[in-house]
RNA sequence: UCCACCGUAGCUCAAUUGGCAGAGCAGCCGGCUGUUAACCGGCUGGUUCCUGGUUCGAGUCCAGGCGGUGGAGCCA
């Protein structure tokens, strides 16, 4: 018997006999031969039938064959330039086929479909190459990630998701019943995490989180993935150069790991290139004047080239700001220093300015947007319990998070890396939904 | 919650001023020895989102509803 092989292998094989199991994609031809474009889920290569070679009988079994049909083929492997695939280059010379399941009329088609369809398809449609390729590097983007914090002494902790109060307000939360009593699906496990680093020094949480916004836009997901690390005895600017050195490891070994799957999305990788430490910073105060000055200049943001509108201090950046100061540097750029009031209550106030606080975002370039937002914590009670009464916030939802200042509390910081937006950037894909298999997004919960 | 746009074959779309509902792709049949979303010939395929209205006549106009897409706010 041939061995069984991956296609991802097939370059290994060359001039042997050898087994393949996977799926049709296409199959194109004439007369006597006929190509057919074969996944198996490692790679994508182009298997040959031809007539004279395979005899009528199995001949009219290919050309029997319908899209995603299961198929078993046994052939040789031949070093050819002419083969496209995943990697491509390498095809087999078919000599025995087995079909395991003729597959009835496939939905997806190879030309474009609308959004509706493919996700109402989504099942389906992680079968074609692109979604195939962005979930390959998601998994990579997910391994990158353990593996930096992991071998940099972070213990990984992770937090529940069934929570009983607000992490950071209560208007954005899934409400479940827990036995009779209200509860709540994560939204961060970020006061947890701060629970965490009393005992353990450095950790991460790493799992879904959910929001309940009313957010329809190509960023926004009901359910998603975030990374979150706290750090003790860290400030701001420690923060900002374990970030960088994170966020730039896991773009490096992307680019490194996944060449094949960003080639087939067309990804533009130099541009990834460039995202090497140090990262620009950026005070809140100067991307404000920035940003100003471009709208008196009349300057418009993609997608839609919308001229830039001015704003003020204190107000939070909308998108089109955020991609137009990502937009002015060659790797991502770190703002700091945003308003106290507008920034969550547990974030540190800058000492010498209590009006902006010791908080930091990541923007990532080409308008993917925030990808970490990050900050110094609040470590002394008394200021932790005044701003919790300040944003009316339940103080006995929080003993246990006061408690944690009251027993050799520590300065430190902890930021949240969210894992589709990340995908979304390093892939290309304009959608967030894409980036993980079954999205979640508003007004749907199916397939 | 608000704003904009959209809803016609399995899919992507067209249909002039309100006047016979059409094309490409997919599927099926046939042809073709190197295809890259092949090509050529033929066939099949319709509750024009729903309800009501105007009209001799509505895919087209009007009203209401439902669904979708993008965006705002908020965020990762």
């Amino acid at each position: 018997m041939p061995p069984i092989i991956k296609i991802n292998d097939a370059k290994d094989h060359v001039g042997q006999v050898v087994t393949v199991r996977g799926w049709l994609k296409r199959k194109t031809g004439k007369g006597k031969i006929n190509f057919l474009r074969v996944r198996d889920g490692s790679g994508i290569f182009q298997a040959v039938a031809f007539r004279p070679n395979l005899g009528d009988e199995k001949f009219a079994k290919v050309k029997s064959l319908t899209t995603e049909s299961s198929i078993i083929l046994t052939g040789e492997i031949k070093a050819d330039e002419r083969a496209p695939g995943v990697p491509g280059g390498y095809e087999m010379d078919i000599q025995e086929i087995e079909i395991v399941q003729l597959a009835e009329p496939y939905p997806i088609a190879p030309k474009e479909h609308g959004a509706e369809f493919l996700l109402d398809n989504r099942h389906l449609w992680l079968r074609s190459d692109r979604q195939w390729a962005i979930q390959r590097v998601r998994a990579t983007v997910i391994r990158a990630i353990r593996d930096w914090l992991d071998e940099h002494d972070f213990l990984n902790v992770d937090t529940p998701i069934l929570t009983p109060a607000a992490g950071e307000g209560t208007t954005t939360l899934f409400e479940i019943d827990y036995h009779g009593q209200p509860a709540y699906l994560a939204q961060t496990g970020q006061l947890y995490n701060e629970a965490n680093i009393f005992a353990f020094g450095k950790v991460y949480c790493f799992g879904p989180t959910f929001r309940a916004e009313k957010s329809k836009t190509r960023r926004h997901l009901q359910e998603f993935w975030m990374v979150e690390p706290e750090i003790a005895f860290c400030h701001l600017d420690e923060l900002l150069e374990i970030e960088e050195q994170f966020v730039s490891y896991i773009v490096q070994r992307t680019l490194a790991e996944r060449a094949n799957e960003l080639k087939l999305l067309g990804r533009d990788t130099s541009k990834l290139e460039n995202v090497t430490p140090p990262f620009p910073r950026l005070r809140y105060d100067d991307a404000v004047t920035m940003i100003n000055e471009a709208a008196a200049a009349g300057v418009t943001v993609p997608p839609k080239d919308e001229p830039l509108t001015p704003i003020e201090w204190g107000d939070d950046f909308g998108a089109p700001h955020e991609t137009y100061i990502a937009s002015q540097f060659d790797r991502p750029v770190f703002v700091t220093h945003y308003p106290t009031a507008a920034k969550a209550f547990y974030m540190e106030p800058d000492p010498d300015r209590p009006e902006v606080c010791l908080s930091a975002d990541l923007l990532a370039p080409e308008g993917y947007g925030e990808i970490t937002g990050g900050s110094e914590r609040m470590s002394e009670p008394e200021k932790l319990l005044a701003a919790i009464h300040a944003q009316g916030l339940p103080e006995e939802a929080f003993d246990w998070y006061l408690d944690l200042r009251k027993y050799g509390s520590a300065p430190h910081s902890g930021f949240g890396l969210g894992v589709e937006r990340t995908v979304a950037w390093l892939t290309g894909v304009k959608n967030v939904r894409e980036a993980i298999a079954f999205p979640r997004v508003l007004g749907r919960i199916t397939p």
